[in-house]
DNA sequence: AAAAGTCCCAACCGCACCACC
DNA sequence: CGGTGGTGCGGTTGGGACTTT
């Protein structure tokens, strides 16, 4: 069924990436743009397939990527994050800053799965380490999908929901989120076609100011609006089990916010006091 | 020092969805 | 309305790096 594998097209180069090869595709977008990744490698002197060049764009070459090790407070919020959304990686990268889906579900396969699945065949004698506010709510009604996830780490199952449809082709880039910047009216494009409840309506505008959606991503917004709109949900139970997870997902970003904020004062005020040692 | 085992992650693959004709 | 091409996503894998024996 379906079409060849792009990668399978004679002559074209595999594997991984030269230095050369990456120079081409960085100088080819800067002068260029995204988009148009059948076309891009024949246009910018590359022997190699669109997806492969778009794959190595978004996953390793984008200036906007932040490299390193994960941060505990990545870690908690990837955690927390994948209870409510599941295996949908680029949803998760969507509330991480600079973060990947290729790398957060790395991260997760490679560190979380392999923890959890410690946790779950250990016992729960040892005292677990102080938990948020959130994250206690979230447990308290959450373990039968705690349950759920960690068996989907030994079973994989892949997990389609059903997506709307997309009304522009422009991407956000990826950016700080819920930073109170009032500036992302420019990047941001006119996302939506369904309204906002009105809760929905006012935590946009507490976030982000009168005008400007929540989320970096367009498939991001598109799914929360998805859930939430009672119109878009089978019956009531789903609309109010939709509106849960959303009113949670707020929360987890929100500490993650503040977190990040306390960090940040933690670290003007260790730098206030270097400089008075000095 | 070297062979064997394990870990990690960049890259590939298959599929689904959308836009366009 | 169906076919086709483009794009994006999640699952999987290959091989280099690292650790253990």
């Amino acid at each position: 069924m379906g079409r060849a594998p792009c990668c399978s097209k004679v002559g074209l180069h595999r594997g991984s990436w030269t230095a050369r090869e990456d120079t081409l595709l960085i100088q080819y977008i800067q002068s260029h743009g995204e988009g148009h990744w059948s076309s891009l490698p024949k246009k910018a002197g590359l022997l190699r397939c669109g997806k492969s060049c778009r794959l190595r764009w978004m996953n390793y070459l984008r200036p906007d990527i932040k490299r390193g090790n994960i941060t505990p407070e990545e870690d908690d919020l990837i955690v927390r994050l994948h209870a409510l959304l599941g295996n949908r990686w680029s949803l998760i990268a969507g509330r991480l800053p600079g973060r990947t889906d290729n790398e957060i579900k790395n991260y997760w396969n490679t560190h979380i799965a392999k923890r959890l699945r410690i946790q779950k065949t250990s016992t729960q004698e040892v005292a677990p380490k102080p938990k948020s506010k959130c994250v206690q709510a979230e447990e308290a009604k959450k373990s039968d999908d705690d349950q759920e996830n960690i068996g989907a780490i030994t079973k994989r199952t892949k997990l389609h929901l059903p997506k709307p449809t997309r009304v522009s082709p422009v991407k956000t880039p990826v950016g700080s989120f819920c930073d109170g910047e009032g500036d992302h009216d420019a990047e941001v494009p006119n996302y939506f076609h369904v309204s906002w409840s009105d809760d929905m309506k006012k935590k946009d505008d507490d976030c982000f100011g009168e005008g400007l959606v929540w989320g970096e991503n367009v498939e991001d917004c598109y799914d929360f609006v998805q859930v939430f709109d009672p119109a878009r949900s089978q019956n009531s139970e789903e609309a109010a089990a939709a509106a849960e997870r959303v009113a949670m997902t707020w929360k987890i970003c929100e500490e993650y916010e503040q977190d990040i904020k306390a960090d940040q004062d933690h670290g003007q005020l260790e730098s206030f006091v270097d400089s008075l040692l000095i």
